[in-house]
DNA sequence: TTGTAGGCGTTATCAA
DNA sequence: TTGATAACGCCTACAA
């Protein structure tokens, strides 16, 4: 490229990083002869170089498939083009390599992770760590090995109880998340919301609310709402720990 | 890292890429103290010197919070991704930056593109060529300049109207497509499905449809299904062009 | 303003 | 089986 152009090295590398440094005629022609070979900078070899990639990789534990359709992730996607735009970066999605994570990870060439709803003991991560690429964690459970970023559960629960404990409603429905497969306790998102709620509700003397547990989708949420008690004792208030769940409430409760 | 296992960098090397061409001792060695050290082969080097990066990339020309919302492309995704597994390959999904895809491309280390319903004549495929990255188009209209893979649009809708047919069925319903936003003229993709039904009306000698568009969702198929005419006039069958819209009239239905 | 040379971390070729 | 050495293509002092 720099032959063709007749110029040196250094004039192709100005003329794609620092235009300024370069003479007005050096510069257009060497984007001229660019253009015309469909030259454009091995991105490799200049990675190497700079010591970055300009690329930040983002771990999906999960099955591609499952994430596109999780709302709440793509949400947080849109986020992060956003975000990674302005810093003209580019985002890499790095979903388990023959069903693990730590072949995909010395794969991708990252200046650092973000890895959604990992573990913070996986087994991923310590690879990460022994390697030195920076990684922050989203939606896992806190760790004091990592910078993380996660949803306040026990205040927006607390926020939600207090809502409807506000406007005067007492009898509470709770649609729980089922509990763990292996464990059969509640997660730990669910528990800290059950927490939240149960805050606002000493905080108001009010009483027990009824509880049942659904899965996250909207007929799970039709049936918990089907499975209230009638007459009196209907819970005029519900409150669900998931989005697809109270969505499944309001179709069952004929307000949408 | 050659110096610390006080071997050349050929056995490392080797001990990475070609371990039996390693002895024994200087392989565990080697590879005792890369994870003391927590070595990993640089990817960008790597890349450099193969002249390939292992990584074919994914070229998403909407946001990607729309590909997360489309079930055809979350399926899509699912099929690369277990393909792509197989070579021991990475996956880069390469949403446009800046709005543009031109800027992504370059930045991206990748060995070979899929273009996901890019237009044959957006000017990111032009940059494509001319850098040379090879380019196989899914989901666009043909083109004889790139290798493609596509619905078959026309088999397939002459496919499902004829299974009507051939059931008996004569008073068909057709839900359309909306037109395009910009020029209000049929998606080729529509028009392509609407001469398949035409073709297999035509073969059976059969009456023209009763014809109603509608959006590629649940909601707007059970419209649709509502609008049909009732009583003796009533479809017996009925061909969407989209899935959506077909469950949402399978449910209108009461069909499932 | 432009060119020269060295280094980024690998892999590959060729000897030892 | 191992080691030295030259690419790979770029960026960046430094020199001209």
């Amino acid at each position: 490229m720099a032959g063709a152009a007749g110029v040196s090295k250094t004039a192709v590398s100005f003329a794609f990083n620092t235009p300024d440094k370069l003479g007005q005629a050096t510069l257009e022609r060497v984007l001229q002869v660019a253009h015309e070979l469909g030259y454009t900078p091995h991105p490799a070899a200049r990675a190497l170089s700079l010591r970055r990639s300009g690329t930040i990789g983002v771990l999906i534990p999960q099955r591609l498939s499952t994430v596109f359709a999780n709302q709440f992730l793509s949400e947080l996607f849109q986020g992060l083009g956003e975000l990674v735009e302005e810093h003209d970066m580019t985002l890499l999605l790095v979903p388990p390599l023959d069903g693990s994570l730590e072949g995909a990870i010395r794969q991708a060439s990252v200046d650092g992770f973000i890895s959604l709803g990992l573990s913070p003991d996986d087994a991923a991560l310590a690879t990460l760590d022994r390697i030195g690429i920076p990684t922050v964690l989203v939606d896992s459970e806190e760790s004091p090995e990592h910078p993380a970023v996660n949803v306040d559960d026990a205040g927006g629960a607390e926020a939600a109880a207090r809502h409807l404990l506000d406007l005067g409603h007492r009898q509470l429905a709770v649609i729980m998340l089922p509990p763990t497969r292996s464990q059969s306790v509640l997660t730990p998102a669910a528990s800290r919301r059950l927490a939240g709620y149960q805050a606002a509700l000493a905080a108001f003397d009010a009483p027990a609310p009824y509880m049942v547990t659904a899965g996250a989708t909207m007929p799970a949420g039709a049936r918990a709402f089907d499975s209230f008690p009638k007459g009196k004792r209907r819970p005029t208030g519900v409150l669900a720990m998931s989005d697809m769940a109270a969505i499944g409430v309001l179709g069952a409760a004929g307000l949408r």
